[in-house]
DNA sequence: TTGTTCGTACGAAATATTTCCTACCTTTAG
DNA sequence: CTAAAGGTAGGAAATATTTCGTACGAACAA
């Protein structure tokens, strides 16, 4: 058995915070902080008060050795994306991958550049 | 202008009630309820809630004639379904397709096959 | 030394979401 | 007619999530 955590479901705003983490690596409530200000208001207490919740929820652990204690994710981005994705899938296209990159391919949004890199993703897979 | 909708997000809740509605059509509170059931322990007046909940939010429509009211989806499983998506992939691969669906290539669960049919979507696309 | 700045901890308020109780009306079986 | 079954409406309770005020300690500049 390699692991036991019940992978916890981030909520929203955790997620933001997920997201700095995985950009910058281990880091300090400040930092985190500053980050998540540019995208939206938010008071330092509340980033701290998050930051808290989810190491409590095992999301995040911190080292205290300092007084600024540093945080860092817990599971990697990859697995942690990896298992999001994969429950979006289930719950929006029953499972099904190819329908949801149809819908992908359908989507305005959706370059013809994205297009062309997804074509190479699949004939490097061939390989 | 075709519509001002705001497109409000369905909460997650919601989102069960627009899955069946999807599959069946306009439906029945008891109908819609009854296939909730299935899936997990829930009362009817909460379905029934619910949906109400979503008219008022305009998520939902529906048909007063006859007593027992008939909801239908606003929008399109295809328009609410892309719109997610795109939300999705913004804010989890900073906009980027290509990205997701390596991830969904990685996965352990996006079997061969759903693989294959990834590619001949492609070709589609070429013609 | 002293006061200002920066940090953590904790609790509780504010919001959002979900759930269900109660009231009351209509339909239908008996 | 009457009781039971099945509807809707609305409010309020229960939960989940987000936000922030307050307290208090450490670091640091004056």
């Amino acid at each position: 058995m390699k692991n036991k955590l019940p992978a916890i479901e981030p909520t929203k705003s955790e997620l933001e915070i997920l997201q700095v983490l995985w950009h910058t690596g281990p880091a300090t409530v400040r930092a985190v902080h500053t980050e998540l200000e540019k995208q939206r208001d938010i008071n330092y207490t509340t980033t701290l008060k998050l930051m808290q919740i989810m190491t409590e929820k095992g999301l995040l652990k911190r080292d205290e050795t300092e007084m600024k204690h540093v945080y860092a994710v817990v599971e990697e981005e990859h697995k942690t994306k990896s298992h999001l994705l994969q429950k979006f899938v289930d719950s929006m296209y029953k499972g099904s991958a190819s329908q949801l990159v149809m819908q992908l391919l359908g989507n305005k949004k959706t370059s013809s550049q994205e297009i062309q890199e997804i074509r190479e993703l699949l004939k490097k897979l061939d390989k």
